[in-house]
RNA sequence: GGGCCCUUCGUCUAUCGGUUAGGACGUCAGGUUUUCAACCUGAAAAGAGGGGUUCGACUCCCCUAGGGCCUGCCA
């Protein structure tokens, strides 16, 4: 049997996050195995799906370094939907109900105010002939359920080993709504048989959906795919991801300068027994990836340490690999500065700063202006290179007593206007003579 | 209310009855950088609480507390 897995994401919103994790672990399984990916849009919901949506989607898997081997649109395949809803009918499986849902919901808040599960009581299932005629004369249209058997359904998962759902405590799923459209149970079920789907790997979010969705595969005659159901994300705080986490797009990473592969890093180590370290690429993810390295805890997600993988990236990142960008965000200043600015970016936009400060102006910071003044009346003249730096800071020390910290910490701050940051020996030569005489006199340069 | 799942250093986790309870990140210290950051080395740091079972429990069972998911004409 060839590996297939699938993404299916709703073209209702972008991708974020909790998206991202299930795509990834979809992807490094079927990566891991030499399988494929199907990238499926469920837009079955024609009012809220979009084309720019489902674009966006496409770009949010491509920034990110996913590529799928086929990709469908569920809003193509209602015949098909429509074929297996009539097998299932015809088989006294699918049956209509006449409740609308303001019923269902005083229905479900009767039975817990008495203590009983809310589980449909099949009351439909009751009609005679006449009765449903006589509802549909009324002007009522049906909403069709699926009949479950009422008997367990077990299957061995690929994360949390033997499940066991008892049927005969859920209530009978719709497939159809009432308004004819639908819902994700059975189309899903209908795609997953017919591109022949190998694995569904998704949130156990899932968990009672499978028991319900093993029962439709079987009465349309497949066998269901393997299952595997990772735990969710949770806020660094133990609690449930919040909204704004929770919610935290692909295109809002992008857009702050976040690196793919940090991202990816990250997410796919994140509740499982590996560090959550930097990855060079996808392929060493795909490699470590293992269904029994995966915890059956909440993962939490920290922006804070997203952030941290995301430096150790561009700590690592070749001027090469780098250029391209530096020059689209006007940053390039030559390998020199690259390597020298790199070990203080967290997010690579961040380099912007230094070229400033590089190129000016800038205005200097001065706590004692006599020493600053000294420092200027040493500087060499003429073109800088890498020995520069410290035949400067000698001159300096030499002529004012300073040294050490003393000696470093002011001309830093005049300099660069800033307490922190890179080499000074490989930023120096970039400031060149003119400005650095200019800022250690407290002028913007 | 019911069902399913979870709880080990600050964080993510290893351990599948007998370990000095291991690793990674973070933290702290030292080194290096004639300064800070980066980098290197080292150290401190843990079994939610209570009962069992057992010669022996982080590991198996029960209770309590805390947390997550499901219980939709959402996906």
């Amino acid at each position: 049997m060839s590996i297939r897995l699938r993404f299916a994401p709703s073209p209702t919103g972008r991708i974020h996050v909790g998206n991202v994790r299930t795509a990834l672990l979809n992807w490094l399984f079927a990566l891991r195995q030499g399988g494929e990916v199907l990238l499926r849009i469920d837009d079955t919901d024609l009012a809220r799906s979009t084309k720019e949506f489902e674009q966006g989607i496409e770009d949010d898997l491509t920034w990110l370094g996913l590529k799928w081997d086929e990709r469908a649109n569920q809003s193509a395949r209602f015949e098909d939907y429509e074929k297996a809803a009539a097998k299932l009918k015809a088989d006294g499986l699918l049956y209509p109900c006449y409740e609308t849902e303001d019923e269902l919901d005083r229905k479900r808040k009767i039975a817990q105010a008495t203590g009983k599960p809310p589980v449909y009581d099949r009351a439909a299932l009751k009609l005679s002939a006449a009765e449903r005629a006589k509802l549909e004369a009324e002007g009522r249209k049906p909403h069709w359920r699926f009949k479950l058997s009422g008997g367990r359904k077990d299957w061995v998962d690929l994360v949390r080993g033997p499940q066991s759902i008892d049927t005969a405590s859920l209530s009978d799923p719709v497939l159809i709504r009432e308004d004819g459209g639908f819902l994700y149970t059975l189309p899903s079920v209908v795609d997953d048989i017919d591109f022949k789907i190998s694995h569904i790997v998704r949130g156990e979010d899932h968990v009672t959906n499978s028991g319900v969705q093993i029962e439709i595969f079987e009465a349309l005659g497949a066998e269901a795919p393997a299952l595997g159901h990772f735990p969710l994300l949770v806020g660094a705080d133990g609690g449930a991801l919040s909204k704004r986490l929770g919610s935290l797009s692909v295109s809002e990473l992008r857009e702050a300068g976040y690196e793919p592969i940090a991202v990816l890093s990250h997410l796919a180590k994140i509740g499982t027994s590996d560090a959550v370290e930097a990855r060079a690429d996808i392929s060493q993810l795909a490699d470590e990836f293992a269904f029994e390295k995966i915890g059956r805890a909440p993962a939490r997600f920290d922006p804070e340490e997203l952030k941290r993988v995301n430096a150790a990236v561009l700590h690592q990142l070749s001027y090469e690999a780098a250029k391209d960008r530096l020059g689209a965000l006007g940053a390039d200043r030559g390998e020199a500065f690259w390597n020298a600015v790199r070990a203080n970016l967290s997010l690579f936009p961040e380099v912007r700063q230094w070229a400033h400060i590089v190129d000016g102006p800038i205005e200097p910071f001065i706590s004692d202006a006599a020493f600053a003044a000294a420092a200027a009346e040493v500087l060499p003249a003429g073109a800088y290179d890498a020995t520069s730096w410290s035949a400067f800071a000698n001159a300096v020390k030499a002529k004012t007593g300073a040294k050490g910290k003393a000696l470093f910490m002011p001309l830093r701050q005049a300099l660069t206007g800033l307490d922190h940051g890179p080499e000074m020996g490989a930023l120096f030569p970039l400031i060149g003579e003119q400005r650095a005489r200019k800022r250690l006199n407290g002028e913007t340069a």
